[in-house]
DNA sequence: TCGTTATTCTTGACTCGTTCAAGAAAATGC
DNA sequence: GCATTTTCTTGAACGAGTCAAGAATAACGA
């Protein structure tokens, strides 16, 4: 995890101001990967006390329009933030217990951006979301359900 | 648009009871692609008169489980729903106005669907959402702000 | 170092898509 | 047809996220 300096110093790379809140936050999706909105309110007062939860949501809307962190949302899941942002990789998203984790692109560094027929939509990016079972649930379930 | 029998035997062949709500909510979602669930309340609504607005949840989750439509929701946006299920298609989706397109895969039958590293998930759809601008969008914005 | 000013944070209410719960209605199978 | 099971209606409730107005504070120049 990034020192408070460097985050504070990103921070102002991306002309937004230093605020004991941003920092906070900042750390925290640095802190836990894919975490809830909850999580990073908390992880974030734990850092610098009372913050209240609309700062956050505020302080992630900057951090997001700013690029400095990334915001995912699968399907019936709520908002989740991540701060490893500018290379290009995606998501496995368990359908069971809804946890996340990285994966690189097999295909390359831009994958799957060429879309067949766009229909003149002007594209940028490809967000893809892998979906399955993640190895505990899919343990529980084969120990649970023998086939 | 499939015709009402049509409608109805795949609520059978789904081994779903077929009541007026459901046919005419599936008729609804042929009829919208991409559509938002109170497009669909009113589209129900139109077919069979007053249907309440928790039938149609009831109905869509019963459809999604059965497999006869596809439930998609990009980040910001409220659920949507398309009759289009089987073939491994994706979308285009606006950043302004959420409009959404169809796309066929680029790569072939079953993009990208081996992930580099899956950390031991059992990956078993490969979901793409293209992000960029619609034609409409795009035009929009050149004609009001041009570079 | 201090004051000014624009930006950000706090507080609290509120919106809206969606879900929960219980009883009424209707479709299926005998 | 009738019983049984599933589905629909009604109405309340939940929760993530947003709106609004005033207080607090970071950045900038003197």
């Amino acid at each position: 995890m990034p020192s408070t300096a460097l985050l504070e110093q990103s921070l102002r790379d991306a002309s937004l101001r230093v605020t004991r809140p941003r920092v906070a936050v900042l750390a925290a999706v640095h802190a836990h990967p894919h975490a809830e909105t909850d999580v990073l309110i908390e992880a974030a007062r734990r850092h610098v006390g009372e913050v209240s939860h609309q700062a956050v949501y505020d302080v992630l809307r900057a951090l997001t329009g700013a690029g400095l962190v990334r915001r995912i949302q699968p399907s019936n899941s709520v908002a989740r933030y991540e701060a490893r942002v500018g290379d290009n990789h995606h998501h496995v998203v368990c359908r069971s217990c809804g946890s996340i984790a990285d994966v690189d692109c097999a295909v390359g560094h831009a994958p799957c951006l060429s879309a067949g027929d766009d229909h003149g939509f002007v594209v940028d990016e490809a967000e893809v979301i892998y979906w399955g079972r993640c190895p505990d649930c899919v343990a529980a379930s084969a120990s649970s359900a023998p086939s």
